[in-house]
DNA sequence: ATCACACGCTTGTCATACAAACAAACTCGC
DNA sequence: GCGAGTTTGTTTGTATGACAAGCGTGTGAT
């Protein structure tokens, strides 16, 4: 049998990836990886000369991002990265705690043998990736495994929800992730998602993911530091 | 004691109404209100003439409404209004089905009595409309109620998503929204939910906030149609 | 020290221009 | 008549330059 973590080989969509796009992911990735920390102020000009592009790209970019919620309109004093207030986390993490469950629910149901097969040798990788504790790693091995979840579940909407509302909590699960505890816990909770899947146990998968986001959002917002000021 | 139903006298922020958000509002409604139907070629120039604006500020705002998911982007041949698949409908009214008994529960948690009883004072109204039979104002009045729920739940962020997520749906809620017998039932059901809230009863609210969306789903899906083509 | 004013920085908006992608019409050879 | 290739027109993508308006800050006068 054919190694069932193998990608299908993508059609390979050709992409004109328009200018804009580009600039948006260039600065997620930068708010992600915390190059940009919340509260920074974006000034056009700094930015247009930073990433040799027009003000019209950037600005349509930068409409894009403040749409998905990543950066907050002052009223006529530009653009700040988002930041996340105590209660905007909290609010987070409890809309994250009914839709992950929602999603392995969905993809109990929808997901065919070889996605699930392919889920579990995943799990193992990652496991693999949270012992040998390389921080770079862990993440992307986790952003591969709610991928492989999301895309099976066959529900995009809610896929790019959650993606969204990940993205605005990622500084503090920056800190989480090397924490490791945590690390342990959170490998055994997969397990258990994982496991339950792989019975196509619904009610237990469900379970298992609202308890794997209660946990996160325990370790995430552990810290109790007193909140900033509002966010939007 | 003044009429529960009396606004607060708002604060008035003088918002300064960017151009581009004009814009957004004012295509928002058209799709809202079916002026602009799915599937429908936004191009640029026309609509610039149209409302009397500059491309740049237009194509800002078109790049807002699409990371909204309002608009669809073919690939290098303009946007259209979203064309919401059965699938994308049925998982929309599946994501609502966690999202708002979850508001409703935070609306126990959190909203003061005094909102609580506005909330009533307006589900009387609500009431009134649905038997009005005037589907503007039910419309309007449902909103309303709505937007009680969710601001008293301090969740703006799942407040957010589900104005995001209505909105896709409204062609659908259009056309359910006149049939007289989901009318009668939806005066049920929602004053089950308040009820609930009433006794600060969280699970019967839950149960009560889920019972109807299930059944809003099962109303606007029921023509069973055949889905046209992708979505995005 | 305080108030008012002026200045600078930044965003909001517009007009214009040109390249690139795409669709449709059109032409030419068979 | 018909298909292949070419032309043309429409539309989006990107860049540039310009100017008004809003906000903060510094300066100067009192």
């Amino acid at each position: 049998m054919a190694n069932p973590l193998a990608e299908p080989l993508n059609p390979l969509v050709h992409e004109p990836a328009p200018l804009r796009n580009k600039i948006m992911n260039s600065l997620r990735r930068a708010i992600e990886t915390g190059a940009l920390e919340p509260g920074t102020r974006l000034v056009e000009k700094d930015l247009c000369e930073k990433l040799n592009v027009s003000r019209t790209s950037l600005r349509e970019a930068l409409r894009q991002l403040q749409a998905e919620g990543i950066l907050t309109d002052l009223n006529n004093r530009g653009l700040t990265v988002t930041t996340v207030t105590r209660s905007d986390a909290e609010n987070i993490y409890r809309i994250r705690s009914v839709l992950e469950p929602l999603i392995v629910e969905q993809f109990v149901e929808n997901a065919p043998d070889d996605e699930v097969q392919a889920l579990k040798a995943h799990s193992e990788v990652l496991k693999k990736a949270y012992l040998g504790g390389n921080a770079e790693e862990i993440v992307a091995s986790k952003r591969d495994f709610y991928d492989r979840i999301c895309t099976g579940a066959r529900n995009p909407i809610a896929f790019d929800l959650l993606k969204k509302l990940t993205l605005l909590t990622s500084p503090l699960r920056r800190r989480s992730v090397v924490r490791k505890d945590r690390q342990s816990q959170s490998i055994i909770e997969i397990e258990a998602i994982v496991s339950a899947i792989l019975k196509r146990d619904k009610a237990a998968a469900k379970a298992a993911a609202e308890k794997h986001v209660s946990n996160s959002a325990i370790s995430a917002l552990r810290p109790s530091e007193g909140d900033a000021k509002a966010s939007r």
